[in-house]
DNA sequence: TTAATTTGTATCGCAAGCGATATAATCAAA
DNA sequence: TTTGATTATATCGCTTGCGATACAAATTAA
């Protein structure tokens, strides 16, 4: 009975949350990205739109939403300030008016090419073991596949 | 020589990077959260504070921003908020005059009980095998320390 | 004791992130 | 074809989250 009543308050410390080690690690690994991201001009999330985009240009708004999880009133101002930046360019669509295409302007283009070492200047700077950032990397799609649900 | 510089493509793709799994289980996991939490009627990281405040009352601001890795400057304005909802109370310390003391209001220690079945909840909730999440939150923790450095 | 430094919080400005809502274009149905 | 529903994006208001900066209390150095 009190031994009940303890397990359900361990459950409750801060230190057994996975759900805060999810949180520090995502703010944590931003901070990591942050002088990168500084030498492209972007923001995180700028950069991820960037590595959608290096793939496949001309998809709409709700697409990169998607991808990102992310809501559209989310990703529209973000799209906006990538376009002043001059990194994107928003059209919208011939065929269907209400869409607005996302295209890489040739700048957008430029930036994957200083880009290119990021991957591999954060594996050596933090010396982490890549078959470990692999397995975690699997633990959270699965988990993230449990949470979409 | 090419096979190289399609290995770096590779790592400039969305779905190969680490860091976005960690960006996108954080958000995922808060929306799972976000029922319980209106519950208590508290946002996210209102949530974690209490969590820390469950566990030891009587801390300043920069002990609580420490404890979950944020900055200061984030939490003063998180720690006012708190206060207009009368879950906590920030006073000034005698012996220290800098520092603000923070603790729990009744409503605030109260909303405990109700938060108690909040992690139970959830377990059961996405049927997730515990152990396959404490593993989880091993390596997790283990990332956090290496993004510490 | 006074001056310089450090410490603890707070303020400002900006970019997310999201719930709620709005709007226009498209599609479906009557 | 006109009405109603759906889809795609945008706007609004609020709370993070953080870099830069400010400021007062406390500590150290002189």
């Amino acid at each position: 009975m009190e031994k009940e009543d303890n397990k359900e308050v361990d459950l409750l410390k801060l230190e057994n949350q996975l759900c805060f080690s999810i949180y520090a690690a995502s703010r944590l690994m931003t901070r990591m990205y942050q002088p990168y991201l500084d030498e492209l001009g972007v923001t995180y999330p700028q950069y991820l739109v960037l590595l959608i985009l290096w793939e496949k240009e001309g998809i709409g708004v709700n697409e990169i939403a998607c991808k990102l999880y992310l809501n559209t009133n989310t990703v529209t101002p973000l799209l906006k300030r990538m376009e002043q930046l001059e990194i994107i360019e928003r059209n919208k669509c011939c065929s269907d008016e209400r869409k607005v295409l996302i295209c890489l302007t040739e700048r957008g283009k430029g930036l994957k090419k200083i880009a290119q070492k990021i991957p591999s200047s954060l594996i050596s700077n933090m010396e982490c073991d890549l078959n470990k950032a692999m397995c975690l990397k699997n633990e959270l799609d699965i988990l993230i596949k449990q949470l979409l649900k």
